[in-house]
RNA sequence: GUGACCGUAGCUCAGUAGGCAGAGCACCAGAUUGUGGCUCUGGAUGUCGCGGGUUCGAGCCCCGUCGGUCACCCCA
């Protein structure tokens, strides 16, 4: 019979298995460690919210409402929905919690925040994904800006990645952005029938995604286009050139990209990316992100400034492995020790229990099997020691320890020793000890 | 939602012109009554993704469907 299941993980989903499971953690770890030094806190929210968190806070017109949601029903007939984005639901939680009342800014981190959108999957996009993010409510700051750009900077650099660009873009405020995306239809209204057939939904839609179109034959047509940066309000064309001087002063690769749109609706103002230099593909950004000071009233909150990021943590696993860099892998045992018998196997359960009192990572053979398969069972577990009980090693007192890292063609007596049973746990102790 | 390519053992993949479903790796056992790594011998394992059609006969041809991969849209 088949011993796989007739089920298998729904479409666009993928198990965490025990041998990437380390990398995980690696990227987990670093994400804490650099967040803290930054003075976040962590932060965890629910992965479902009533559905208007989202609907209202990322934007009615957006795809994500539009066509991505997993929206549901529970048992009490409320609309719920899977968290597809982190930032709404975070500031759902400053509003909730009165974190007003706090020192400004809040600086708050999640760490692998699953986040669901019904998409078709492909390479660096699945139906689930997970994301480290990082939000600074309460302060409009351009500092902040800086110092959250910095931020993600930094955690990439400590995770080992090589070539990292930063993107960043203004893309104004509700004072100054209408205005700007008039200009733009304008400017491509005459050109319409020249369009690709993208960028025609584009224009009435969201005419701001139609700076990022691929098609050759547009090219020429957005090179020309109004650029925001022509057609930011004086604040926004301060806060931006702050930003800038603070991002030029803590000497980041930072380059402003004209064309850098976010598809969620609450940004203003700073918008940035990460990605790859090389990563002429698409789905290469790993991180992306930018203020939101109007998002807060969205929600029925009193008007508060915020900025975030969130960072794909299977994009930057897949992007750390292909740039080789070398991640943890799953930890092996140190001792691993054979039993032949019932009487030998309790000693040897024995023996694991006071061996990981001091701190060992133990294993011991299950089941019946003959000697030869526990040693070979030893030697595939990577341990470095092999300790062997039977019924000669209960009589004589004195288990055989064996060094299974001793070159094959070592002597016998130089692979094996036989160790007094009420000194085996020191001894193996002081060899492992590093 | 659109398009291209691909679905055969746990994994990587062969499978000729439509004619008994295979290899390597991994796993288990033995070669040594209690000793791993190298070697040798043997063993178990499949709804050939699923459903239908053509045919005396389909892993192979046809249609549909589901899934995977990649790309578009969009995003991390």
């Amino acid at each position: 019979m088949a011993n796989t299941s007739s089920y298998k993980a729904v479409q666009g989903t993928r198990d965490i298995l025990p041998e990437d499971a380390p990398a995980w953690d690696f990227v987990e770890r670093i994400v804490r460690e650099t967040c803290e030094r930054y003075g976040y806190q962590r932060i965890e929210t629910p992965i479902f919210e009533e559905t208007g968190v989202y609907a209202r806070g990322v934007g009615e017109g957006t795809d994500i409402v539009e066509k991505e949601m997993y929206t549901f029903k529970d048992r009490g007939g409320t609309s719920l929905t899977l968290e597809p984005e982190v930032t709404a639901g975070v500031v759902r939680a400053y509003l909730e919690h009165g974190m007003h009342t706090l020192p400004q800014p809040v600086k708050l981190y999640t760490l692998r925040t699953p986040l669901f959108r019904y998409e078709r999957p492909q390479k660096g996009r699945y139906r689930e994904h997970h994301q480290f993010d990082c939000e600074a409510l309460g302060e409009a700051d351009p500092a902040l800006d800086a110092e959250m750009i910095a931020l993600l900077w930094e955690i990439y650099q400590r995770l080992g990645a090589r070539d990292i660009v930063i993107q960043i873009n203004s893309i104004g405020d509700r004072n100054c952005r209408p205005a700007y995306v008039q200009r733009l239809v304008d400017y491509y209204t005459p050109l319409k029938e020249d369009l690709c057939d993208d960028c025609k939904v584009r224009l009435v839609k969201n005419p701001l995604r139609l700076l990022d179109c691929k098609e050759e034959r547009d090219q020429p047509k957005i090179a020309a286009a109004p650029k925001m940066a022509d057609c930011l309000c004086e604040p926004c064309a301060e806060h931006f050139a702050a930003v800038r001087r603070h991002l030029d002063a803590l000497g980041l690769p930072y380059t402003i990209n004209p064309l850098l749109v976010r598809g969620l609706d609450y940004y203003t103002r700073t918008v940035f990316e990460l990605a790859p230099e090389q990563g002429g593909r698409r789905q290469s950004a790993i991180g992306g992100g930018g203020r939101y000071d109007g998002l807060a009233e969205l929600l029925g909150g009193r008007p508060t400034p915020g900025i975030g990021f969130g960072s794909g943590m299977e994009r930057a696993i897949e992007l750390l492995r292909e740039q080789g860099v070398k991640l943890p892998e799953p930890a092996k045992p140190q001792v691993f020790i054979a039993a032949l018998g019932a009487e030998a196997k309790i000693a040897a359960a024995v023996l694991a229990h006071d061996l990981r009192a001091g701190d060992l990572r133990v294993q011991m053979a299950f089941g019946e099997r003959s000697l030869k398969a526990q040693m070979k069972a030893a030697n595939n577990s990577g341990a470095r020691w092999a300790v062997i009980i039977g019924s000669g090693e209960l009589e004589s007192g004195r288990f055989q320890v064996r060094d299974l890292a001793a070159p094959a063609d070592a002597p016998e007596d130089e692979k094996q020793r036989a160790v007094a049973r009420a000194d085996v746990v020191a001894w193996l102790l002081a060899q492992c000890q590093p």
